[in-house]
DNA sequence: ATGAAAGCGCTAACAT
DNA sequence: ATGTTAGCGCTTTCAT
């Protein structure tokens, strides 16, 4: 029989209301009886029932915003559906989201984005943040004015959010590494094929990668290519670079590119002289983990990270205390051929 | 503005209580009456809430039960935390849970906790069924009885359960055939290690890997192990092979004596001359995977199919209505020493 | 067969 | 600063 808040109260001579107001800080409490009220709790091992918690709040409904660079890339595809399906199975508590969804790291269209939601109204934040100190201040400054924000797939420095949701850039490089290491017994000329040194991130996964690889001495990182985050762009560039660099059988995609890399590679029938490795689980890697260019490709729990993030923030705004700051880290996994299962 | 009970029995002119009497088939309402407020709810676009429902019903609690066996496998570790955690995540819903944990696949041991959990009186049962005729029969006799059962990691013909939540086995023995052809560049001398050839889901396992392994001239199996679930038989059996057959390089665990075979392996120093390759995340694979002995270790997600074990049984519960017999597919990732996040 | 009312655990507005 | 009370949407007695 769980301890309720009207045990409580009973245990400690006083009214309901005094109990709610002491366990959730509301204030107006005598600090000694709101101590007292917290030990008694924590003695019985009261645990707040969220379901009465939340019918009693239903009045007003929750509201968040998303504001995702998901135009383009098919990748974010998947963070969408765990949004779409956080809030869904959060449909009894009277929840909405006002989803924007922007192509590319726009700094400038993030902040009108952002602005937009801000002058709406809302109470919660679900934001793939571009580095840009712009950025970062409109964070900041939405955290004061109380907004909830979680931080999905790409985390930035100096805000306090809530949380971030993604994975551990430099590890998924690491696990790359190893895996490259492994599949070619030690024998490779590599070209890496990033998106830009800037993006701090995907950086990450070259170091992480370069730090397992210099343990082969017959591996050579051979190309640094820098294709943005477009595809067309990765296409020409890999296109000259297999024109021109005929010792390269390895190409190592850290992300956004891939899809033109690939073309390129097909376009040029080289597939049966190259490997290459991925990230995710997008369309063109799949297709082309079927056909055998790739070896594999590391996946980062995409559904995972919408739905902790829209679930984060629920749990944040619903408890009005304000949680320390956390990274959640989504599980990296190695995906071949025969385990591509969503 | 969602519509409620309330909504409806004004619309109808009746009572609330004629209204969720008529709603929920709970008999005593006048047929026609019952066909309109009907009619008039699907109008009105009316979605119960779950919460509200779960509030008022909270009086009587949801009483489940799971027999594991997870005595001496560290492996169920994982699938008993997730269990753990989705009665944690029910909480609110006022559910409890009577785990018996059983050691091995031992049948009598199993009709008994499972007798015992049916005298006590359970809603719904968690359970990783041996693959005999009298358990057979029993939890299809308690399904008749109605109680509700997923079958957890390990799925067992002519049963009419809610639900098998576990990996598809034959799977993740091609995804374990796939990689061992990458990373031996197609050269090897195999020796396989499983449980039992009774046990139909580590047979698979077998199958699977062989299925692909089949592609490779130069990868020879050279030798099946039957170990039982036994790590002390495990480790003499892997050591009297590795004594007698010196041209064995690679180790395929199907599991179930992992441990015991490492042992064996160390004892015998041959950490550098061999490579294995394994099944999930338990302690003795993790290590490995550091050491450099296991090359990856393929991950069934243990923890979600606890969890799923449990949520599944709790939805079937809460609504009335018996949803389809259905299979619940957890991802196989493959994991190497970097990646071993959990 | 139907209505009325109490209550699940919590919050919030209103008294004191 | 604290107590009282009226709900949130639904279920479940108890009357009628």
């Amino acid at each position: 029989m769980p301890v309720t808040i009207k045990d409580i109260a009973k245990a400690a001579n006083v009214s309901r209301g005094t109990v709610d107001r002491a366990l959730n800080d509301r204030g107006g409490v005598n600090p000694d009886v709101s101590a007292r009220i917290k030990t008694i709790a924590a003695e019985m091992g009261y645990k707040p029932n969220t379901i009465a918690k939340a019918l009693a709040t239903h009045a007003k409904p929750i509201r968040l915003g998303a504001v995702i660079n998901s135009l383009g890339n098919p990748f974010f595809d998947k963070v969408l559906e765990g949004i779409h399906a956080a809030v869904e199975s959060l449909h009894d508590y009277g929840i909405s989201i006002d989803i924007r969804k922007i192509r590319g790291y726009d700094p400038q269209r993030q902040l009108y984005e952002m602005r937009q939601l801000r002058e709406i109204g809302i109470d919660g934040l679900v934001i793939t943040p571009v580095p840009d100190t712009k950025v970062r201040d409109e964070l900041n400054d939405m955290i004061r004015s109380g907004v909830r924000v979680t931080c999905c797939n790409l985390d930035i420095d100096d805000v306090n959010y809530q949380a971030y949701v993604g994975c551990d850039y430099f590890c998924s490089g690491q696990t790359a590494g190893e895996i490259i290491g492994a599949t070619t017994h030690g024998e490779a000329n590599l070209a890496i094929i990033t998106s830009s040194h800037a993006l701090y991130t995907h950086e990450m996964r070259v170091k992480g990668a370069e730090s397992v690889l210099k343990e082969y001495p017959n591996i050579h990182i051979c190309e640094y290519i820098e294709a943005g985050d477009d595809e067309d762009l990765s296409y020409h560039e890999v296109l000259r670079l297999l024109k021109q660099d005929k010792k390269i059988d390895i190409l190592y995609f850290v992300t956004g590119g891939t899809t033109g890399g690939l073309k390129a590679i097909h376009e040029l029938h080289q597939e049966d002289r190259l490997r290459a490795y991925t990230f995710d689980l997008i369309p063109a890697v799949i297709e082309d983990l079927k056909s055998g260019l790739i070896v594999s490709t590391i996946d980062q729990q995409p559904y995972m990270q919408g739905f902790q993030s829209v679930r984060t923030l629920f749990d944040a705004i619903l408890s009005r205390h304000t949680p320390a700051r956390k990274q959640i880290f989504t599980e990296l996994n190695i995906k071949n051929r025969y385990n591509i299962s969503s």
